[in-house]
DNA sequence: TTTTAAATTTAGGCAAATCTAAAAATTAAA
DNA sequence: TTTAATTTTTAGATTTGCCTAAATTTAAAA
């Protein structure tokens, strides 16, 4: 049986090895955990003795098929019970995050299955992000991160990247939400920020926020 | 900020005194919850210290005011999602409960408020059992235990005051579900079981079977 | 009212998950 | 290529929730 510290530690491995490729760092999990790294040296032996990842001291940790496996069906439940609490209990999508943390966690695979044909077997959540299917798929999705996009070009936005309340409400308060047209006027060297219009009213933002902005070209 | 442990021993603690009224043993505590009484005093410990129950060593232990709330609220959650479950996601009667001991953990009160609201503010939940309301309180029910009903007498069945898969599943295969149609036909001093009629067929059940029977008489 | 039985509590331990502080290994810098 | 800085691991504690075994208290029986 795994705990629910294990599946946190899966889910965040996972996380992480989306953006870096290679192997995940222990100091990488422990701040993604906001946790100590000697926790999560703790941590790895158990799951390396579950088999859920693999891992060579001092040089990080990956996940196993089976990690793999556990660490999606948590993402898939996480963003099936976005789409439930948004579409359903009319909650707004800077608020779903922390409760959906729990509900990920509930055991029951019939639960699961239900949810997502209650829901219409939904492709995303709230939040544009891909919601894997029972088989652990991800569907394809095409969009850019707006900080990938060319000076000039422009498109829709139509997901984030990260569901934390801070940033969705820094998002909220510049008039930005799913659908929003944006157009990279000028990209700054310096620091990789952005010169933008949202809905053709100009702005600037950094890159730490247009790298994870998922916009659709036309 | 209260423990998942604690949340199951605070409802098991609210379930043993709707039976007995006066104050719960330790070995009451221990059968509910499968543990140990060793067990049972180290927690209690704990809930004294945080004021949720009223204990006298060797004399058993009653529920605080904060207490009493705090379990009325989880079994307020637990019969909301067992609504949820069988109305939406088109559970039966006798699959909701662990998955409903999973969900009453879940912490949010915009969620049950929500939760609420869309199923519409149930009075009862899918066994007849009766749903606080957001204050705690619980509506009055007109309803007997079948075990109380005198010779002769009949009713329909409007609850049951248990909700265990196996208890369920035995009342799935007398044919007996809610709005069931029961007459007493005789009444066996003996071990107080009885000789009934379902739906006009007739058919023996013991005490312990009829005690959990909640019946409305016309 | 003693004695016996049952219930309850205490004592001491264990596993999970965390921490701090110190040691070891790796990487970067001089 | 040494030295210094950083990263990671180990060692030793702590808290929660549980256990077994033994001691204590209460209740029941002789």
């Amino acid at each position: 049986m795994i705990t629910l510290a294990e599946e946190n530690y899966l889910k965040a491995i996972l996380k992480l090895s989306k953006n870096s490729e290679d192997s995940v760092s222990t100091n990488a999990i422990a701040e993604e955990l906001d946790t100590k790294a000697s926790s999560v040296t703790d941590m790895i032996k158990k799951l390396t003795d579950k088999q859920m990842i693999d891992y060579v001291p001092y040089r990080g940790v990956s996940l196993s098929k089976s990690g793999l496996k556990k660490a999606v069906e948590i993402v898939r439940k996480h963003r099936l019970w976005e789409v439930f609490l948004v579409t359903k209990l009319q909650f707004k999508w800077d608020e779903v995050h922390d409760v959906a943390e729990q509900l990920e966690h509930i055991k029951s695979q019939k639960l699961v299955d239900a949810l997502d044909a209650y829901l219409g077997y939904p492709q995303q959540d709230p939040h544009g992000e891909p919601i894997p299917n029972k088989d652990g798929q991800f569907p394809k999705s095409f969009s850019k991160r707006l900080s990938e996009l060319e000076k000039g070009s422009s498109g829709q936005v139509v997901g984030v990247s990260q569901d934390n309340q801070s940033f969705l409400q820094y998002l909220n308060s510049l008039n930005i939400t799913l659908g929003t047209s944006i157009s990279v006027i000028q990209k700054i060297d310096f620091d990789d920020s952005l010169e933008i219009t949202i809905n053709n009213k100009s702005a600037h933002i950094s890159n730490d926020v247009a790298r994870n902005l998922l916009i659709k070209q036309k």
